[in-house]
DNA sequence: TATGAATGAGAATTCATTCAT
DNA sequence: CATGAATGAATTCTCATTCAT
């Protein structure tokens, strides 16, 4: 398994580096093997092509905030004790990463419907999670019953999203992570029952 | 001034059309004078360069919104009326012109930084709107007044741009207007004093 | 005939003013019609097409040379006498016309194969009646009766042509008729029995 | 070292001939990697861009002159002799390579005045060397004290320059190298004490 | 495994010229 | 005579991918 090698992630968190430094476009093959310190030839002794690699930066980091959140859902805490906690862990990891955040925020969002379709994928295993969440708190009364799962969910993901995005364009330039109490109680009234 | 000419709009509707069919980075010049009737050489009278092109396409489909919610703003409504309004406006225009939603929500967002950068500046017309309808709704006691509106205003917008986004990735399979009560709901309750 | 309507002359000096301002290249039949204050269609009822206009240019200008010339000819002068006139009229034309001599000393000579040809064609005349001052000279006896009157024209020529466009290329740093005493011993030295 | 790989000098050459049987504007970079038997792509592993072959071209070229004009320089011989052997050097040169003559003599004349600027220094260094031996031949009495050098170098290259060019210009129709004694017997003439 | 020199397809833009008014 | 909007051909350079070593 090529994931087990170690130039495997060397090349990943290359490309996160090369993207976040010089933009989606101007991330070269060549750049990001000079940035892992191998050859142009050996980044395709570990990935079919360019957007096998931008997919398998997804793919890897989407893992953090996955593992993170399948952590949360599993403590003993109300729904929306796990919709902050999540929240909160979103914000954390992008915060506490920048390049990461400017990767998955920006560059990558300039990739081709192919390409976003195969990162929407990805990002399938996390909003369903998100939606696990949502209908814990639906069954046992925290949330409100009537309302439409998905819906609720897109509000969730796209305030998230749309608030870390804005951040990123501002060049990081206030915490981030000090914003969490607001959005927590702005979602979390519009969630109740 | 060019931009009353007949083949200016000519042009920016082509270009739409152009996009929407092609992706953005196969939608070459060529491709837009064809489309639009006219020479290659006949783009240049009328834009700087393809960026130009791209730049007005969202400055005037985009005025389209901002019309609207000027006018919406300008009724006598409440402030929860009117955000209801604006939110099944920004679904209307979109559902009864896919070509513009794919290249709104999908195609232009594939543009480079520069380009990005302008079509934020023209949206930042939108979103001040917006925050009129937010203050007006904390000032009045409809709105919840200790709320921060800048996230409060990430949350409507992200909210409703993540919805459209995923309507416009699953092909336009599902009625987006149909979703709006639902989506008000949600939103009114988390602004609600 | 053409040449003696008004715009003629007037597209004529208009092209020297552009090609000596934006260089060959960069002047556009568009700017040469603004510079001439006429549209760019109406250059075309006076000229074929741009080589003519250059074409053109080059021959009208030329005749300064060759009228002056003429005259120095006609003069009872000894070929000597003639010889330095003919140097001080060359350098003196194009001291005092400094558009012209940018345009004929560096900007035409960018010209295609075809157009220096022309050019050299009617060059020709102005060379005819240097090569006439030399012979007068051989045959008194002022000059070498031995010497190749062809390599002796084209030293003239190219010593004057070669100091002239140093001149240009120095951005007319110094003053090019003060060069000619020096110029005119060294030449008539070559020259003489 | 780029330069002392074997395709720079491949692609230098194949740049002269490209460009000396299709002018200089249909000298595509594609015709002269064609003639290089090498891709287009290659030729930017090797030069910057289009303008970096040119100059390259010339360089490359000049430094023939250069090499044998310094290598007469350090003969024993008097400054006359040396101004022969200069003479006879530039015009074997370019006798026995035609493809280069037409190049340095017509065709990349028609080069912007960027190349051309870049083209001037790289020609100073030969002009430097031609200085020397004026300068000799003044000191040690063989050439006249009082005359200007920079004048009477402009006279030797213009001549020699105007000669060639001519030469070119005529298809090469008689043979340069005869033309050289009665060069150097009006240029000697010029410049005797 | 690893290398990196070589490949070659693909697109924005300019500008001389025309012709309907 | 004069206009100027419209035309459309033509070319440099980049970069993902390959393959001989």
């Amino acid at each position: 398994m090529k994931r087990n090698k170690p130039k495997y992630m060397q090349i990943v968190d290359a490309a996160v580096i090369a993207i976040a430094e010089n933009g989606y476009h101007q991330a070269q093959v060549s750049k990001i093997a000079k940035q892992a310190g191998v050859a142009d030839g050996t980044i395709y002794l570990y990935f079919k092509n360019k957007e096998d690699i931008l997919i398998s930066v997804f793919q890897e980091k989407m893992g953090i905030f996955v593992d993170n959140l399948q952590a949360i859902i599993k403590s003993g805490d109300t729904a929306s004790d796990k919709l902050c906690k999540m929240i909160e862990n979103h914000l954390h990891v992008l915060s506490s990463n920048r390049h990461l955040a400017t990767v998955t925020q920006l560059e990558l969002r300039q990739s081709n419907k192919e390409i976003r379709l195969k990162i929407n994928a990805i990002l399938k295993e996390y909003l369903i999670l998100l939606d696990q969440i949502l209908i814990e708190g639906m069954l046992n009364g925290e949330f409100n019953q009537a309302m439409d799962v998905r819906i609720a969910r897109q509000m969730v993901f796209g305030t998230i999203d749309e608030i870390t995005t804005t951040w990123v364009m501002n060049d990081n330039r206030y915490n981030l992570l000090e914003q969490a109490p607001k959005i927590q109680r702005l979602l979390l009234n519009a969630l109740k029952a």
